[in-house]
RNA sequence: UGCGAUGUAGCUCAGUGGUAGAGCAACCGCCUGUUAAGCGGAUGGUCGCAGGUUCGAAUCCUGCCAUCGCAGCCA
């Protein structure tokens, strides 16, 4: 590849198959697939990678993806010049392409659209590609990550992924909420529970990995009355499940002067604007996933509101009619199957609320009436999805905020700036978190989470 | 970390003690409306690793390694 400079000759050799292109092609103006209904019988030019070859003796079909969608080339022998046909012949799987042609509907599928070949341009002639258009194990297929990412599922699961993302902030930048984001990199544990990655400082300190904005989001919340923070998270459990990431993406507002109720009705309205958006924009994708989208439809306030003592005698009579398998006790935390039982006995996402204090986090605020509860909530998604979103109100009062440090074995040190929030001006507020990909796991309908990010951490996945 | 499963061709898998198999991909042909196209041909193997039982082990036994699923923990 050689650049003479300027406007000059700009030419490309391509040495593993001899193909000379010069400036003209190259700089021809770019037609994305997604747009050629709107040139039918013009001359386009698109930019892409041949997805797959189908050949019929003296008829070619080549399957052209431009990252905008997909378009079927037609290219029968004797319409063309001899050597665009030779050069057909030779192009493989992921071979890139600039193919020149005129969109023109499907004979026999109105609305699609296929591009009558006239002119290809090989830019580089792909060797022999991993991912067939046959079968292939996950395990593979999460190995060839970086290629796999170019299938029309995959595709499909990545523009959800962006619309739901690009719904959050829309929602929380029209609901007057300020973008305040809290560092990746901590000086302690948020909750001491959950185990974290462990990063050198600079060799004399120890630094985290976050596990949560929200003890931040809570002083930005008082500087700024409702923000929100939207970044990576890490957790270093050693989960090996179909919910979980080493790392994810998780969205947490948090408001000042709310209480729980207030963060309930917020949530209720936040996912379904959410669910309601991609129905909007992202009904092609949900169609290649195969998503029943009526069960999305459903998503609407107001949603079920559960207290945990009721959800307990949920699962205690769901055993008592053998539909759960173990007795549940009240005072435990649920667990998967648990989950699963309570959020079938709904069509929209339930509202768990005031589970008991004990087994929640320490900055929980306390139930006013029963204080062995905490004024916390769990959103469990339908379909057996489980917990979306995990919140509740804080603890205001610094006496007893301070309590909570102690009996949990918390460094008291660590929380100093935390408990200046309870001194200066404490107010109640509250919030919750939100993580993407489970989110983005119940509305594709996906059996895993692993899907749902471009390149996916998890315990045995750190590549590619 | 526990419980359960799996490991055979590039990929997906069959093969339960007697010569290592199929489909697909890649390669060579045929086919003018194919949609994971189809048809024909040729090619492709350290049966996860190590040890043991046996005349003989992909197959039975022991150990190890790797991966997956479920659980716990959580979003």
């Amino acid at each position: 590849m050689a650049n003479a400079g300027g406007t000059s000759t700009f030419i490309i050799i391509l040495t593993r198959d001899s193909v000379r292109t010069d400036r003209r092609t190259i700089t021809m103006k770019q037609t994305y697939i997604s747009e050629v209904a709107a040139h039918a019988g013009e001359s386009v030019t698109i930019k892409g990678w041949l997805y797959n070859v189908r050949s019929s003796g003296k008829l070619m079909f080549l399957e052209i993806r431009d990252g905008s969608g997909i378009i079927q080339g037609i290219l029968p022998k004797n319409a063309v010049p001899e050597a665009v046909w030779e050069l057909a012949g030779t192009l493989t799987q992921e071979s890139s392409v600039i193919v020149t042609g005129t969109p023109r509907e499907h004979p026999k599928r109105p609305g699609t659209f296929e591009l009558d070949v006239a002119e290809i341009e090989l830019v580089q002639l792909a060797q022999e590609y991993p991912i067939t258009p046959k079968e292939h194990g996950v395990e593979f297929l999460m190995d060839h990550r970086h290629l796999w990412l170019r299938s029309k599922r995959q595709h499909a699961i990545l523009r959800v992924r962006h619309e739901i993302i690009r719904a959050v902030r829309d929602f929380f930048d029209n609901d007057g909420f300020i973008l305040a984001d809290t560092p990746v990199l901590t000086p302690a544990a948020c909750e001491g529970t959950t185990t974290l990655f462990e990063v050198d400082y600079f060799g004399d300190e120890k630094a985290f990995l976050t596990q949560s904005g929200q003890l931040y989001n809570e002083a930005t919340a008082a500087a700024l009355g409702k923000t929100y923070c939207f970044g990576p998270t890490f957790r270093a459990e050693k989960s090996k499940t179909r919910r979980h990431l080493t790392e994810f993406w998780m969205v947490e507002p948090e408001v000042a002067y709310a209480e729980l109720d207030d963060v309930m009705t917020l949530a209720e309205r936040f996912l379904s604007f959410v669910v309601q958006r991609v129905l909007e924009n992202r009904q092609e994708e949900l169609k290649v996933l195969e998503r029943d989208t009526a069960k999305l439809a459903a998503i609407v306030p107001p949603f079920p509101r559960l207290q945990y003592d009721d959800a307990v005698k949920m699962l205690q009579q769901g055993h008592a009619d053998g539909k759960v398998e173990n007795f549940f006790e009240w005072g435990g935390d649920f667990g998967a199957p648990d989950e699963t039982f309570i959020s079938g006995q709904f069509d929209k996402p339930v509202m768990v609320h005031r589970y008991p204090a004990q087994i929640k986090a320490f900055y929980m605020e306390e139930d006013p009436t029963r204080s062995d509860l905490a004024l916390c909530v769990d959103v469990l998604a339908p379909e057996g999805y489980g917990e979306i979103i995990g919140g509740g109100q804080r603890m205001q009062s610094y006496d007893k905020l301070i309590s909570r440090i102690a009996e949990h074995h918390l460094p008291r040190e660590a929380f100093e700036w935390y408990l200046d929030l309870r001194k200066y001006g404490s107010v109640p507020h509250a919030g919750f978190g939100m993580g993407i990909e489970r989110c983005v796991t119940w509305v594709c309908g996906l059996d895993h989470v692993r899907e749902t990010i471009p390149f996916p951490r998890m315990l045995n996945r750190l590549r590619p």
